[in-house]
DNA sequence: AAGTGGTCTAGACCACCTC
DNA sequence: AGGTGGTCTAGACCACTTT
């Protein structure tokens, strides 16, 4: 007989195992209702700790479940959209936001900001540190550099380096007239600051979204915001909700 | 030398590990160098082979790796930018967008994409399944959806189900007017059908935009479209090369 | 103190590609 | 056939939260 090779196909385990778990979520729990424990489960299916876990990553990674540690593995909510690219009140700062202004500092930016930017590396330029909240969670931490060309009239030391500081950073910077905004989204990990801004792990998923503002013809500023992408779908051009698929896997499981 | 240990806050030794490679790759390595295999890498950190590659995963997700079985690990590229929200040019197969459709059916959409499109849930709609290639790679794979009413006057049995039944439908779609387009962003992990598409293994990283065409105040098409998430970058608002940090690793490792 | 998820190990075997 | 990355195991210990 030999080895009887069953499936041609054979699909891995802890992919199997995804799918079952996520029909299972689907129909026999409730938002925020508390799984077993990964013993219990991984002895439940039959499988090393190990193979389950990796079923469960690739669920949170899809924003079906939510685990933190100390406490449990919990199923997620549906993703909160986050408007990102509308066309009005484009300059960062306007509207209800809900951004909130953390910090700003006059540093020499990253090499490759400053090229973006079209200053000199070493020439400083204002840094303002704000994060976004939506539903009383923390989805975004964004770094906003403002070269000072693009607010001539702040008044020297305003404020001294925080929050206020901030503040009157956007406020000048909304004096002058948005051309246009181009942006960028990627994948990338939470570094050890931003994970611990986004209440995340070092190395958790995020959506890095760059964006330059234009005005004049020159870039007058430019933001790298990272958000949770575990928690959030990313809406451009007028916002709306494409509540589409649910836990967005690509057809054909 | 001997320890060069003892951090007040101990690191995990994966993601130590992924700065050390991370450095290295930006001093030492070529764009397309192949690296030692896993085995050697850990003997030569001195680690587990899982807790290397744990390091390699990172990395690969945040675009800097390659990796190919049975053949080994190489350096990436920079991610190539695809532009996703252009104003231009709107409607789905206009100008020399490197889509290329394969295939399309008539059929039942799924539940949510009937929702989006308010049409019958058992309605069968134009069903466009296309690939999206770039610099020779494939980058995405999409499903259109098309509504027979936004087409009405396709000749019937036009072609018999394929690729030229696919271009018939994006002919007749382009003589309507668009009205504005809505995307979203989300973090979404590749079936098996889109897996084989992008030349990439079931459960890989992929960025899932849906896209909902708006025209006289309908719902015309809606697409939802796989890309790549370890190569590709999705640009909004008149393309343009935003190159800014490279391994999208969100300051403070 | 007890229970959870997070990290790490040292093996084994498998699927795939190239020679 | 030999080398590569991908999967899987059965354990151990750690960091964190709650009781």
């Amino acid at each position: 007989m030999g080895t009887t090779q069953l499936e041609s196909v054979p699909e891995p385990k802890y992919w199997h195992l995804r799918t079952v778990l996520s029909e299972a979520l689907d129909s026999e729990f409730e938002v925020g209702e508390i799984l077993p424990n990964e013993r219990d489960l991984a002895a439940r299916f039959g499988v090393a700790r190990a193979t389950l876990r990796q079923a469960l990553e690739q669920l949170e990674l899809e924003g079906r479940l939510q685990r933190r540690r100390g406490v449990g593995t919990t199923v997620a909510p549906p993703r909160v959209g986050v408007a990102v690219g509308t066309r009005e009140h484009a300059w960062p700062g306007t509207g209800d936001d809900a951004w909130q202004p953390a910090d700003c500092v006059l540093a020499a930016p990253p090499a490759a900001v400053a090229d973006a930017l079209e200053t000199d590396r070493d020439e400083p330029v204002h840094t303002v540190r704000r994060s976004r909240v939506s539903h009383g969670q923390p989805v975004a931490a964004e770094l906003l550099y403002v070269p000072a060309s693009s607010v001539p009239d702040l008044t020297a030391i305003d404020a001294p380096a925080g929050p206020a500081r901030a503040r009157a950073v956007l406020r000048e910077l909304q004096r002058g007239d948005l051309e246009r905004q181009e942006s960028a989204v990627e994948l990338g990990s939470a570094g050890a600051e931003d994970a611990k801004e986004l209440d995340r792990l070092p190395g958790a998923p995020v959506l890095v979204v760059t964006t330059r503002y234009l005005a004049e013809g020159r870039t007058a500023a430019l933001s790298v915001a990272t958000y949770r992408a575990d928690t959030c779908r990313l809406t451009f051009g007028d916002s709306g909700d494409v509540e589409i698929h649910h836990g967005p896997e690509t057809r054909a499981s």
